[in-house]
Order: structure tokens, then sequence, then C-alpha cells
DNA sequence: GTCTATACACCGATAGAC
DNA sequence: GTCTATCGGTGTATAGAC
């Protein structure tokens, strides 16, 4: 088991416990590892499992879903595959977002500026594709915004009903809300 | 101090940790009981704590928040006052909802249940004032439930930026994009 | 109704053998 | 690189005095 392998482990783990309710026994027992093995990967402990995991699921975020917001699609087809990679991603809505669990308790005072910037750096990516399709850069940075709200509040929403519609939903209207009134 | 007392001081604890980095230490510190008295007032430890705050949330919610709904003012002012309250419910934005928090870890198997009801329960109302502005059941319940996934979404990103503009704007928005098509 | 004192399990973390 | 064993501290919970 090499240190990769065991942070795609750990972001199952801190995304369904949050940070104070990922322990290092149930680390150990999502990993297969002893708890002495993690500290020869994370010599700092669970506070660098954290950190592993936030780097880890950041690179993904950008490689996996923001990479095709700047490919040469049309913009609507450049949001339907984001909103794909978002499907598979949180699972349906299944799965918390790490954004939003982080913010609460320990974890946001130790890693509140990453996922202010993880969050800009999806605003921008979206901000990116409507200012090419004509929007201005102000509406679009509003629209965009938008658009990350609505896909926060759909996980919360569908965790809660136990329904996947809703998140279904917000998934498909993206392209409708962020590129309305361009010529498509 | 009586337990309501207590349950207001509790309700923030859980707000800021989380239910599993509630621990029983800051909640002794934000109450000034001892541990031993506050298993005076809930013999059944923590899980009893949370279950009271959850509760309490419920009616305050109910009665604060849902209550102008059902008001004789007209639709439109009708979801302001809600929004009024959401503001210094969240106090705008900075606070989290015990609704998230709860479907994460450990309470999620404790608490699904109630939070799922009153999930229900807040879609249910903003739903029927729609109904009562002319609007389709089934159009009503999709607009209610893009409300709340606005309102949590708006949290989470409120949280994440350190801003609070994006709530703010998500609730001057909420009465357009509940009652867009009505005579208003 | 609140306290001090305490029980016992689990927490994050470390030492040292293999 | 993984393990067993263990540390000091903290977690939830309880006993019993006042």
């Amino acid at each position: 088991m090499d240190r990769p392998q065991a942070v795609e482990k750990l972001v199952k783990v801190f995304r369904q416990y949050g940070y104070e309710g990922a322990t290092l026994s149930r680390i150990s027992q999502a990993t297969g590892l002893g708890k002495a093995s993690l500290y020869h990967h994370f010599p700092n402990g669970k506070q660098e499992m954290a950190a592993a995991v936030l780097q880890y699921v950041g690179e993904w975020f950008e490689n996996t879903i923001l990479m095709p917001l700047r490919s040469q699609e049309e913009p609507a087809q450049r949001i339907r595959l984001m909103s794909d990679r978002l499907r598979q991603f949180y699972d349906c809505g299944r799965s918390a977002c790490l954004l939003a669990i982080f913010t609460l308790g320990e974890s946001d005072d130790l890693f509140h500026a990453q996922v202010n910037q993880m969050l800009n750096a999806w605003i921008d990516s979206l901000a990116e594709v409507m200012v090419e399709s004509g929007i201005s850069a102000k509406q679009a940075r509003l629209r965009a915004e938008d658009a990350v709200i609505q896909v926060q509040g759909a996980l919360v929403l569908t965790r809660g009903l136990d329904d996947t519609e809703p998140f279904e939903r917000t998934l498909r209207q993206l392209p409708v809300n962020l590129l309305e009134g361009c010529h498509l």
C-alpha cells in the first residue's frame, strides 16, 4: 500500500464522518493499515492526512471537473461535461462535499484558506466559460457563484431527503441557468 | 440554569463543531455546567442533548421562520418575512445549518428521520404559498425545493468564502425565484 | 441541582521489533 | 513498510457528597 492508494481510502472516511469523526481507528480499518503504519506515510498524523486528502481532491477536481470547462467544446457542452463529472464525483449527490465539511469545527481553522481557494478556482473557471460566451465579467461571477450554491445546496437536500432527484435535476438545469440569454 | 436555557447554549456548540466535535468539555464550558450536571438535565447523555437541540431548533424554525409563510400577508411579503428570519437565524450566513451538519457521521444514523421531516416541513410550507398564488402543486414543490437548495448552498458558499454577500443576495432573490410569473 | 472524584474506553501519537 | 505494545490525554458516563 503506497501513499496515493491510502489517500483515496482516506477521502471516503473524511467525507463520511467529517474531520473530528474521522478517527484513526476508522481510518485504520478503511485502509487496512495499522495506526503506526499510517504514521509512516503521514508523519504529522491526522492533520497531515486531512491535508493530503484536501490536496488530492483539489487536484482531482482541477483535472477532472474543471478541465472540461477549458476544452474547445461549445460552452453548453462544457457545462454538461462538468455536470457529468460532478454526478460521478458526488455519487449522484449521496456523498458529501469535503469543502462543506471542512468549514466545521477544528478543520475550519486548519484549512479555511485552502477551501476558500478551491471554491474560488471553481467559480473562476465557470465564470471564464460565460465570459467567452459574451456575458459580462460581473454577471459571469454572479452566475458562477449561483451554480456552486446550487450544487452545494442540492447535495444537502439530496442527502437530507435521501432522494437523488434534487441533485440530478440541479445538474440538468446548470447549462440553462449559466448560459441563459446566450446564443446556444 | 434550567434545561431550556442549557439547550440554547447547546445549539451553538453543535452548530459550530458538529455532532462528533461537540464534546462534553466544550458543552460544559459553553453552558457553565459541570459534566455531571449535564447528566442531570439529559440523563441519556450526548445523544439526548443532540435530540433536544434538534427538537428545539425544529420548534423555533416552525414558530419563527415558517409561521410568516402562513400569515395573511400577500405571498411576496410572506417570503420576504421568511427571508428576514432566515438572515437572523443563520447570522447572515455565518452560522451553519444543523440539518446539514446532522447528515454526517454518527448523527446521520441517529437523526436522519427528523432531518428528513424538517426539510419536508419547510418545503411544504413554501409550496403552500405558491399554490395559493396559482402555481400548480407540482411546480410549487419544485420551486420550494430549489429555494431550500439555494439557502443551504448559500450557507456553504458564504462560510467557505468568508463573505456574507452570497447569502444576502440569495435571500433577496428568493421572492422573485419563488413567485416568478405570478401577478405580484 | 450542582459539584468533585472517578471509571473505563477510545483518542492521537510514539517506540521499537521484524 | 508493517506490526505489537504502549503512552499520556481526553472522550462519555457514573457514584455519591452537599
